[in-house]
DNA sequence: AAATTAATGTTAGCAGTGTAAACATGATAG
DNA sequence: CTATCATGTTTACACTGCTAACATTAATTT
């Protein structure tokens, strides 16, 4: 009982992508795939997305607004270290869990995010709620505020990246005081370790 | 002049391939592209590489030998600080001057280095490097060493990645003092930057 | 040295991909 | 009611990874 026009079929295609990306990688995704998955024909898709680098930072979009959300401390009055430690918590975790759709986000399927408007507000916002957290943090200076920021989300992506790596070898190795044990032991000890080297970046 | 066997195919493709990723990026790369560029029919290729994975790993497996290289510091004598941070430096400028190359060493195009012994020992070799610098440092228990080891690789590896994304849209967009000119800012200070993050990990 | 085997290369072909062009249908605006 | 425009379909092309069957050369064994 399908009409001709499907009614809803880019949202559904962006969700359809989002689910099929996080479960295979967006190596996997195909347009003709999600065509087929959403009952249309293989080209369909090409109204909705000009090209499947379009559909691409479709989805890394929604992963940034769920990173922001993961991220997002409400706490209208001082903001501590701790707050920030859990920041960065939150946002380790939703690059472990979220792998795939990481990879999206920050490898380099979507070249240039200026080229998609609304990708590029999603990840800018992601970092202005960081900064914003900054900013409550002590009374910096703009400059010494986005250096902080940027120190602190380098820190934390780089942790996303490396704990992943190591973690697919450590499921055939398991050493002794390797770096997969290591990285394991940071893994799931990330407040103190978070706390450790925040402690370094900020004098508070 | 050319006789039936090739004599030097497999050398001649990984070759080939580590140049054509680094120039287009490894999504680009194409056996049978790679077969034409060596002048040898399509499925040649498959009497050295299982699957496109495997000359992935290859790639990969020479990137890591050229980073330990980049890396690597010859100081038989104590190391200082001062080492360990152009340790950090060089891995970073590895990692911007090679990008397309870095992604496919630490992105999800080769799943598992277990499955390629190759891949993982010119990959552990390079860490090992790093362990070694600071174990010359100073005289910690090996699971203080490997954990300020990880600690930086993660902090140079997320750099890389921060800079190199914000450096794109950088290209199109330049403000004042957003996230973009303050990658710019840090990009180039690399050494006070990792100098000031490496003083709250080591207290030396 | 001859014969057998293993390594390496070729041809043909399958199933899948991104994407463009021409066409069909249905919703909307005049 | 009609014209237009957004949306969906069909067909087609060039490309991809990969397999199977076959050809040629190198290496090994007898």
């Amino acid at each position: 009982m399908k009409s001709y026009h499907h009614g809803n079929l880019k949202q559904e295609l962006i969700d359809c992508a989002c689910r099929l990306c996080e479960r295979d990688g967006y190596t996997k995704l195909s347009i003709r795939s999600l065509a087929k998955e959403s009952g249309v024909s293989q080209t369909a898709p090409y109204r909705h997305f000009e090209t499947k680098e379009t559909l691409y930072a479709s989805v890394a979009t929604e992963g940034f607004k769920k990173l922001s959300i993961a991220c997002h401390i409400d706490a209208d009055k001082k903001i501590t270290k701790k707050h920030l430690v859990e920041i960065g918590c939150n946002y380790i975790e939703f690059g472990l869990k979220n792998a795939n759709t990481y990879d999206l986000m920050f490898g380099t399927a979507v070249g240039n995010f200026a080229e998609y408007p609304e990708l590029l507000e999603s990840a800018n916002s992601t970092y202005e709620n960081m900064r914003l957290s900054f900013s409550k943090l002590a009374s910096d200076s703009d400059e010494v505020i986005a250096f902080k920021c940027i120190t602190l989300w380098s820190m934390v992506h780089g942790l996303v990246g490396i704990l992943r790596k190591v973690q697919v070898v450590g499921d055939d190795f398991e050493e002794g005081v390797g770096p997969i044990s290591t990285a394991s032991f940071i893994a799931t000890n990330l407040e103190d370790h978070l706390d450790k080297v925040l402690t370094g970046l900020i004098q508070n």
